[in-house]
DNA sequence: TTCACTGCAAATGCTTTGCAGCGCC
DNA sequence: GGCGCTGCAAAGCATTTGCAGTGAA
């Protein structure tokens, strides 16, 4: 997981609107899309193979592009997963959720975390944190997985 | 593709025979004692480049090995920073803890996350889910960058 | 002696970048 | 019509891996 440069990152300015202008192309277009429809954390990657299913041209370095490019405006959220991959997702604070992953089979779980979500941000304050955000991922068997391994199938 | 197909570190106690066992290299003694004296992550790179400054004889390949080694045995903390470096800390063993880290500096912090913990558990199990681990990171910007930041400097 | 560990270098895979052409404003 | 955006392919980089020699037990 290079992403190389680390005197890169001074970048994150406007939040709101001004500065450059980004015109509206079909391939921001389709990203954009794309990521209104999914509600979980996707990498470039991922993103790039869904594009293609749907038959969208986008390339992937454009991918790259765009995807950075929402991030500085604050468009998107930007977290890292467990492989140090970047992960989006289309930033609505409403509504946030977390995960409980099955560690074998990858199922996944959505699950609210109000409780932590709190905690989180009481945390970040009382160390004098700002702008906060943080990942939370459960791993675990799932039922099904768990089953198979007492019956020795895994 | 498998969602958390990381080594469940099965914790190979060394007590009575069983397992593989790790030999006592110069070079492991060396990433060993360097992590000793850092109380700082630092990233496999960043080993590397201070155990040759110390004059020490071991190759990146190795340090990236010997790092995953003592990581598998729960010797060291891992976690990512905002590069999506894997960075390692010795680790003190006082108990499970998270981390707020500083997005622009790295600077870490330590919390305790007992809400955390027993939310984890509790919504794993709901789900039905066992042997679970889990993942929890804060992301943000420590007073000093803030204040920077606010002074324009950043 | 044995076999895990090491070093080297090639390989891998994600991400970035140079350059020329296209399309939005 | 200008200039940013896109695509392609090559470059860049952290990390991993194959293989044969070395050293710990």
């Amino acid at each position: 997981m290079p992403v190389g440069a680390k005197a890169d990152s001074t970048t994150s300015s406007p939040a709101t609107g001004g500065g450059k202008e980004q015109r509206v192309t079909k391939q921001r277009l389709a990203v954009s899309a794309a990521l209104d429809e999914l509600d979980d954390f996707v990498s470039t990657q991922e993103l790039y193979r869904i594009l293609q299913n749907q038959g969208a041209s986008v390339s992937l370095a454009t991918a790259y592009r765009i995807l950075q490019s929402l991030a500085d405006e604050g468009l998107v959220d930007v977290l890292r997963n467990g492989d140090g991959e970047a992960v989006y997702r289309r930033c609505a604070v409403t509504g946030h959720h977390h995960h409980l992953l099955c560690r074998s089979c990858g199922k996944a779980v959505e699950v609210e975390a109000p409780a932590v979500e709190t905690w989180a941000a009481r945390t970040a304050a009382e160390h004098g944190y700002t702008e906060v955000a943080h990942t939370v991922e459960i791993f675990g068997l799932c039922p099904d997985c768990t089953a198979r391994k007492a019956a020795g199938s895994l």
